[in-house]
DNA sequence: ATGTCACCTGGTAGGTGA
């Protein structure tokens, strides 16, 4: 089983990129975020035209999130239950078997931002609502964009990122919050060297100087953890033309 | 060295968010 996460950043823009990249790696399961479009605008014909069950669920202009599936996926669930939110973030369903639970966390913009607060507290809201899917369903994938460079190795530049918004302590402290739940950094299941990354800024010439983050994660409860055969960040997919800023990352299970 | 991209509104640019 082929599970997969990518911040397409506006489907409107990448659909194309989008069915080209389901063609060339089949996944099972395939999150996306930041969409960027309302319910109604949404493309699921092109989608189940490709022979993939889709469900979405979005907004105008900003975030947005979806799931593709190659067999149907069942027990639907959209933002965090019982955290009032008007911000499409969140979709999760069951997958063959598995729990698949797709975000897109915060930006939070800034730390003087009032937006860092709300990205804390949404991190908070999360966790507790995870702490009861992981007692539901034990085999459970938590896939998305966290918005979060979990340490210093994720970061290009981690003296002149050191405090600020997706470095801070704060954000770290709620990364391994989740990981204290029984989930697993799928990636660092594998590689355990720096300089790999899953955005990178359009600006600055990010992608060819390799200046980047690695803020995209796959975390797999204790009893996926098992079934983790590799765990690759897709970076050719940067390569397109007009591409998204953020690169997919790509497991595969047993 | 904030150098890009995508969205909106209300334009034929400017503001916002990432």
């Amino acid at each position: 089983m082929k599970i997969a996460t990518w911040n397409v950043n506006s489907l409107a823009v990448r659909l194309p990129q989008l069915l080209d990249w389901l063609a060339v790696h089949q996944p099972d399961a395939l999150c996306l975020q930041e969409t960027k479009l309302t319910d109604d605008k949404f493309p699921h014909a092109a989608i189940t035209a490709a022979g993939y069950q889709v469900q979405w669920f979005g907004q105008k202009t900003y975030n947005g999130v979806a799931l593709i599936s190659k067999s149907v996926a069942t027990d639907v669930v959209r933002n965090i239950p019982g955290h009032d939110d008007v911000q499409a973030r969140v979709i999760a369903a069951t997958v063959e078997g598995v729990r698949i639970v797709g975000v897109y966390v915060p930006n939070g913009q800034s730390v003087e931002s009032e937006k860092f607060p709300y990205k804390l507290a949404w991190l908070t809201a999360l966790r507790n609502w995870l702490e009861t899917e992981l007692a539901a369903h034990p085999q459970l994938a938590l896939l998305g964009d966290y918005n979060i460079a979990p340490e210093d190795r994720d970061v290009y530049d981690p003296v002149t990122w050191a405090g600020q918004v997706l470095c801070t302590p704060e954000e770290r402290a709620h990364f391994k919050g989740l990981l204290a739940l029984g989930l697993h950094d799928s990636f660092r299941l594998f590689e355990a060297a720096p300089k790999h990354y899953s955005w990178w800024d359009y600006r600055m010439l990010g992608f060819p100087k390799n200046k980047g983050l690695r803020i995209d994660h796959i975390l797999v409860s204790e009893a996926l953890k098992a079934r983790v055969t590799s765990c690759v960040i897709d970076r050719p997919t940067r390569k397109n033309d007009r591409p998204s800023d953020h690169a997919p990352v790509i497991a595969e299970l047993s």
